[in-house]
DNA sequence: TCTGGGGTCCTAGGACCC
DNA sequence: TCTGGGGTCCTAGGACCC
């Protein structure tokens, strides 16, 4: 706990913000020297772009486009999966680089960071600008591929730098400076300010950060929220948005959807869906040992609205059968058989640390430990022989979906169909493993 | 941007209690 | 009986981020 500095006389902090260039598409050039200086893609699993290299961005390729746009405008495009155990390890070594300077690093996502460098100027006999020089230095030469930097007395101000000059960028902005990077950026640029603010700001009159900056306190409290109060204080140049060093070791809340196509009305399709999502949710859970007190479940339907129920379990859970029963006690109350969907998602929350608690019946503890144990074996087949070789049966209609639905969107009335190993039809919502081994 | 997936924080308002 | 004030907890939904 540091203690707490005297407003005026505090020293002014120095914050970095580190970000990796167009990462997905670098880390693949960097592990295959081959794909240097080539238009290289990740994302075709999804079938666009995720994350493009700047030869391709410079021709015109954005996040989101299709595939077959892009080899229109690049035909030379090269396409990948994208491959986030990979840019995990990448991103692991980011981080590790940056921490050789400072333990006050911030993981803000897979691609970015930032850095309280504050004090190192002595030690390192360097001004804040060499240090984040040398930082950028050791990372592009470390990973093999470059990063753009910010420097700033707080987080907002840090990443404005990063973002100023991009690829490879190293931006500082000192305090006396600020006003003349605020006048050359309308609000929506900002980090924090969305475009439901913007929009806001912009009928008050307010167009650039600056015109924002220079509000008065008083107004700003009247009008606005406390997430925009402390973006103008940091666009002011206080020290407001603390670094979370920490680092993640749980979660609040678990989410799992999944989009499939074509869109469908075959309620025993969908519902196998939202099993399968819940497994993947439940298996997410399990694995930081929490389980969840409640859930929502949702179906997207063609037209984008979702509808959902949302329920209270009677003690927490993170066994996937327990929770697909549940789940299909509630599925009708959402579902229309004259709609069409295309997606389905669970999100599980008031996640607690899974611990068994006493129950009324010896029981019930009972049954809850087996499935415990059982979920535990489970878990380490799918470890050892590949992530979903044994799931519920529920989930199987999702799991094996056949080929020739896949690509299809002109599907008339779909027949019913009969699986392999299904034998007689089985009444969704009783638990049941059916095994699957490649 | 005719639209993928996964998160967090904040606020207003209701329920309930003293 | 009526009126007044204040606190906590929870929830739904908005807004934003990568």
């Amino acid at each position: 706990m540091k203690s707490k500095p005297l407003s005026i006389f505090s020293y002014p902090q120095a914050i970095i913000h580190i970000d990796g260039d167009a990462f997905f598409a670098s880390c693949e050039q960097s592990r295959n020297a081959a794909l240097k200086g080539k238009p290289v893609i990740t994302g075709k699993e999804r079938g666009i772009a995720s994350s493009m290299s700047y030869e391709a961005k410079n021709r015109g390729v954005t996040r989101g486009m299709r595939i077959s746009e892009i080899k229109k405008v690049c035909p030379d495009a090269i396409f990948l999966p994208s491959d986030y155990e990979t840019y995990s390890l990448l991103s692991k070594r980011f981080f590790q680089i940056v921490r050789r300077y400072t333990p006050d690093v911030e993981e803000y996502s897979i691609d970015e960071c930032f850095a309280d460098i504050t004090g190192l100027r002595r030690p390192l006999r360097m001004s804040y600008e060499k240090i984040a020089e040398k930082i950028k230095a050791d990372l592009d030469h470390e990973l093999g591929f470059t990063f753009s930097v910010g420097l700033g007395p707080n987080k907002t101000l840090a990443k404005l730098g990063s973002k100023w000059k991009k690829p490879s960028g190293l931006t500082a902005i000192p305090g006396y400076l600020i006003h003349e990077f605020l006048a050359a950026k309308d609000t929506e640029e900002i980090w924090g300010i969305g475009p439901q603010t913007s929009a806001h700001l912009k009928k008050e009159g307010i167009g650039t950060a600056l015109e924002f900056a220079r509000k008065e306190q008083a107004w700003m409290q009247r009008k606005f929220t406390k997430p925009t109060q402390e973006i103008w204080q940091e666009l002011n140049g206080k020290f407001v948005l603390p670094l979370d060093t920490k680092g993640k070791t749980t979660y609040a809340s678990v989410q799992k959807v999944k989009t499939f196509a074509p869109p469908s009305s075959d309620r025993d399709f969908i519902f196998s869906q939202l099993s399968k999502n819940i497994e993947n949710a439940c298996l997410k859970i399990r694995r930081y040992n929490l389980a969840a007190c409640k859930a929502t479940f949702f179906i997207k339907l063609q037209s984008f609205r979702y509808v959902g129920v949302q329920v209270k379990f009677s003690r927490p859970t993170a066994i996937p059968s327990e929770i697909v029963k549940i789940a299909e006690q509630h599925f009708d109350e959402m579902f229309d058989k004259h709609e069409q969907y295309r997606a389905t998602g669970v999100t599980l929350f008031k996640l607690e640390e899974d611990v068994i608690k006493q129950l009324d019946l010896f029981n019930e503890v009972l049954k809850a430990k087996q499935l415990k144990k059982l979920y535990q074996s489970v878990d380490q087949i799918n470890e050892k022989f590949g992530k979903h070789t044994v799931f519920l049966a529920t989930s199987f209609m999702a799991r094996n979906r056949p080929q020739h639905l896949k690509e299809r969107s002109d599907q008339p009335e779909r027949k019913k169909l009969t699986f392999k190993g299904e034998g007689k039809q089985q009444k969704i919502g009783i638990p049941m493993f059916v095994g699957i081994v490649d």
